[in-house]
DNA sequence: CCATGATAGTACGGTAACAGACTAATCTTC
DNA sequence: GAAGATTAGTCTGTTACCGTACTATCATGG
């Protein structure tokens, strides 16, 4: 019995390379003890880690996604424990999203667990390959 | 005012990157005269043009997705006149999913579409960038 | 043959993303 | 200061994917 050869077109490699690290993240997270910390929320949790209380708006332009699938994500990382969102008293339309302590402390763990993910990756394509790939996923993505 | 800095790290990256291929492909099968033609019917529409008459899961297995995601792309192919279902007379439990004549008119357009994304990718990274890119993901996909 | 187990596919519910339409609040302009 | 325009965010519905649980059919051992 034949194996079917692989599909290998860019396009589906891509699909399958992000899926495959957002399966990794997902795991090595909760392996560290974060089981409820999904790979989606580091667009929520990486741009506040650098500027708590940024506005549902700034965090979706920041992780370049729309404004609706930010307030979906919000919602399930508040209920998970994550974030908290409070309406801004300055502009009431607004909301601002805050870190919760469970989410501060989770700053240092997740930076590790990337960084060993990304050591993987470059154990596995070697530092130029990896270096070669970052660059063209920059280019891809703005294109 | 400043720009936010970008967001950066490879799994972000390959999930913009992969967003980005896949609006541009839907983009130039609409342009092409295919509007209601998904990106994501490649994962039908391929292993197909190679056999005709495939059960859903070996075009889920080929594919790399579950058959509950083969099930409902299948639909909405269905629903967009480009496949259908028939229940395989040898085995009541399987169907076999057909190509029809618009879709078999489709595949050198999607061919010559995606060859000239392919072509694009290639122009603006260089050939040999293009090169460990595919190979990068292929390994990164497998991981 | 028929009970029992295996296989093919679907149903249901959840996450992750978008577009289009909407509400509420703020700003602008007269 | 109120009418109209703009802005912030949400609601609804659709696509795209998964896991778990289910139904229907087939295969096999006794």
């Amino acid at each position: 019995m034949e194996e079917a050869p692989p599909v290998n077109n860019v396009g589906f490699l891509l699909a399958k390379a992000s899926q495959r690290w957002n399966e990794r993240l997902t795991a090595a997270l909760a392996a560290a003890g974060y089981a409820n910390v999904r790979a989606s929320y580091g667009s929520v949790l990486l741009p506040l880690w650098e500027q708590d209380g940024m506005r549902m708006g700034a965090l979706a332009e920041r992780a370049r996604l729309s404004k609706q699938t930010m307030t979906t994500l919000v919602r399930l990382a508040e209920r998970d424990g994550l974030v908290r969102r409070r309406t801004d008293p300055a502009d009431r339309r607004a909301a601002r999203v805050w870190l919760t302590p469970t989410a501060v402390a989770l700053a240092p763990v997740a930076a590790a667990v990337v960084a060993e993910l990304r050591r993987e990756v470059e154990s596995v394509l070697g530092p130029r390959a990896t270096r070669v790939l970052q660059r063209a996923l920059l280019t891809l993505s703005n294109m």
